[in-house]
RNA sequence: GGUGGGGUUCCCGAGUGGCCAAAGGGAUCAGACUGUAAAUCUGACGCGAAAGCUUCGCUGGUUCGAAUCCAGCCCCCACCA
């Protein structure tokens, strides 16, 4: 695990060639199929050397979710172990490794229509309206959740619309479900944020060298893909879409490319800093694959 | 050289005598996170633990009191020459 742009791919083809793994990526972009460049998904001859499973299961008008992860992850993770590999799960979409760790209460699935229905009447009363008339119904959700989070408030009464049971109600029936295999795990981050901006600054440079933009413009030129899709409000396609439909200037979409970018590590490395069992490895250590060997041979998980 | 507009806290930008350490936005920092999570939301944001101290181009003045009024100076932009 790690932020973006510090170095989880390299580190995790590293460990393919001195161990009997097998990858699976754990990012919720790279699901996508066409979203290569700007998602910095391993490139076609990586992947054919270093195959990950898990990348390129969605066109980009498909919704993902982390419980369609955890359940796709402990499958191929099942796969992997039944053929005497060990899975190597790299990432960083943390939500997604906290439900393969700890699993998650058993919620009804998203319901299209009903968050459109959801969606209308916040539009015309607010979503403090909606907030209310969670709290009629799940008022320990409410009370935890803020009236101005829309995807939350709308969560938590699409819930109860759908199953007829609140959010808290689901989640007293929850059962642990921690992860049925021994886990060691690592955050590889620079130890200087200001190193870790560099590195995404320089980053999306090189990705609109690659033809980010004629990338995203092809999934423009579709028609049939909005900009509140999932898809197409990953960091760097929502500044591109934006720029493409005329809102951004070219130096405003790149300027707001790289913040958003530097905001997502941000929030990344939040999820790490109170992340449990963690092992930390240094982006700019030039021999981090021997730093991480090191560390699972004293686990006994690998002898040397 | 002339006329007009302008210089505000990291950036953009509001503020025209006290209610101003100064709206709002951005950036940044910190945090939250149970089927959208590369999403969504929250807090801090001149210095200081606080009392308080120092800011609105510079210098001086008017005033009980100035980012706001006056004078001079320095820069920027537009138009004229």
């Amino acid at each position: 695990m790690g932020p973006t742009a510090s170095g989880k791919t390299a580190l995790a083809c590293e460990l393919t060639k001195v161990l009997p793994c097998e990858l699976i990526s754990v990012d919720s972009a790279l699901v996508y199929k066409d979203m290569n460049i700007g998602t910095a998904k391993p490139t076609a001859e990586e992947l054919a050397e270093f195959p990950h499973k898990l990348i390129d299961i969605r066109d980009a008008s498909e919704p993902y979710s982390a419980a369609d992860f955890r359940e796709d992850a402990l499958k191929e993770m099942a796969a992997i172990t039944a053929r005497g590999n060990i899975p190597v799960l790299v990432g960083g979409t943390m939500l997604y490794f906290k439900f393969l760790l700890e699993g998650a209460a058993n919620l009804p699935q998203a319901d299209e229509a009903i968050r459109k229905q959801i969606e209308q009447d916040a539009q015309s009363h607010g979503w403090p309206h909606i907030h209310a008339k969670l709290a009629e119904v799940d008022p320990e959700s409410a009370q935890r959740l803020n009236p101005n989070d829309p995807q939350r408030v709308s969560r938590a009464y699409e819930v109860y619309l759908i199953s007829g049971k609140t959010l808290t109600e689901h989640w007293a029936e929850q059962q642990q479900q921690r992860i049925p295999y021994d886990v060691v795990q690592f955050a590889i981050a620079p130890r200087e944020r200001k190193t870790l901006h560099q590195r995404i600054a320089l980053r999306f440079n090189q990705m609109l060298e690659q033809g980010f933009v004629e990338e995203v413009r092809a999934l423009y030129a579709r028609g049939d893909l909005q900009s509140d899709l999932p898809a197409i409000r990953a960091v760097g396609y929502r500044q591109v879409w934006d720029y493409l439909d005329g809102k951004l200037s070219y130096d405003e979409m790149v300027e707001k490319g790289i913040a958003a970018t530097r905001q997502l590590a941000k929030r990344q490395i939040t999820w790490l800093r109170s992340w449990s069992d963690l092992n930390w490895l240094d982006s700019e250590d030039p021999k981090v694959a021997d730093s991480a060997l090191k560390i699972l041979e004293s686990k006994a998980i690998v002898v040397a």
